[in-house]
DNA sequence: CTGCGAGTATACCGACCGGTGTGGTTACTT
DNA sequence: AAGTAACCACACCGGTCGGTATACTCGCAG
């Protein structure tokens, strides 16, 4: 926690520049939003990309804590329901790879937290895949089926992206046993053909 | 084909956009890389937004060639392979996504054309898949991979994922009736078993 | 010969960019 | 009583933004 306009300055920051992009906003806009001042901006955080680096730092707390409400108790496929619910709201898209657009490889401080927000997923679902019973495989097939989704539904346009991923998903994890669609269905940990 | 001093602005423009980002890049610097004046460009193509538009419809052509080129003869799970040799030259990923990065939801000119692209590519890939043998549903997990792939291979930082994007094709399109190796297991793709 | 399209060079515009400096007002410590 | 952290109001900086204007040269087609 920040102080008080600290903190008014990071919410304001951050509906900014996830709606419009970073360099679209100027930090007079930032400071106005926020009802202070460019002075107290700079006086907290020293630098727009220390602000930039911060409000991605927020927002991958916030992914992480939707996530894990949401997906609590269901299995991992659901992951493209809970992604279908915060796409109805954040119609933006993925913050993190809107970031890299526009400051990937320019040695900004805020690439590390890009890089660690992919990675840490690739990991939750590679974790979480395992623990229903799924090799590693089945969670980074996951994992690139949320990405592709998240692109899909917001700069391809497809709404529908993540269901189209849900089934994708549903093929890697439950494997049609030919013939007999009475195998590939959803839910039961326990699955007897995970082997390793 | 624009006048001589056009293309010549066109392909700066192109170069800067994708490496730097569109905002990043001034119609000042545009002019001076080209070697020409902003007059120039202003009186070839009107507006920095009709040029930004222009990039990405030149964009799209230089890929589908590649595309077409390189994918010519070879299974639709190659795709991945094309993939990654493209990446390792526009290692800043996806210009349509990163457009969309910056100006999506604006009402920009250039926003149609991006749809159009992922559009394009989703179509040609449930295309392909059928051509194959394989349903729909194939091609569109195609789709969602090879966004996800491009995707993670930038923003996540990590150059492997067409090849593991690839793997999870193979999953999907020819699903393991014995299934062994997760690991690295490619090639052997004589794929005459067609199944619907 | 003339008109015109294409191009160059340069100056200019108001607005905005990220960032700083000065000064003053609260409110809570020590 | 003095210090200090937090904040506001406002002015200022050099530089860049997208876009325009003026004036000129060149090659070519009528």
């Amino acid at each position: 926690m920040s102080t008080p306009a600290g903190e008014k300055l990071i919410a304001a920051a951050s509906a900014l520049f996830y709606r419009h992009g970073i360099r679209a906003v100027g930090v007079d806009l930032i400071a106005e939003t926020a009802g202070t001042t460019k002075k107290t901006l700079y006086d907290r955080f020293g630098s727009k990309d220390a602000l930039v680096a911060l409000y991605l730092e927020r927002r991958t707390g916030i992914w992480r804590e939707f996530l894990h409400e949401h997906l609590r108790g269901r299995p991992v496929e659901d992951l493209f329901d809970v992604l279908a619910l915060w796409l109805r709201e954040q119609d933006r898209g993925c913050a993190f790879v809107n970031a890299y657009a526009e400051i990937g490889g320019t040695g900004h401080p805020a690439e590390p937290v890009i890089r660690a927000e992919k990675e840490w997923m690739r990991a939750y679902l590679v974790d979480r895949a395992r623990e229903e019973g799924h090799p590693e495989s089945a969670g980074v097939a996951l994992h690139l089926l949320y990405e592709g989704a998240t692109v899909l539904a917001t700069a391809g346009g497809d709404p529908d992206a993540p269901a189209r991923a849900k089934a994708s998903a549903l093929a890697v994890l439950y494997p049609p046993a030919d013939q007999q669609g009475e195998r590939g269905q959803q839910h039961q940990h326990d699955h007897g053909l995970a082997q390793r």
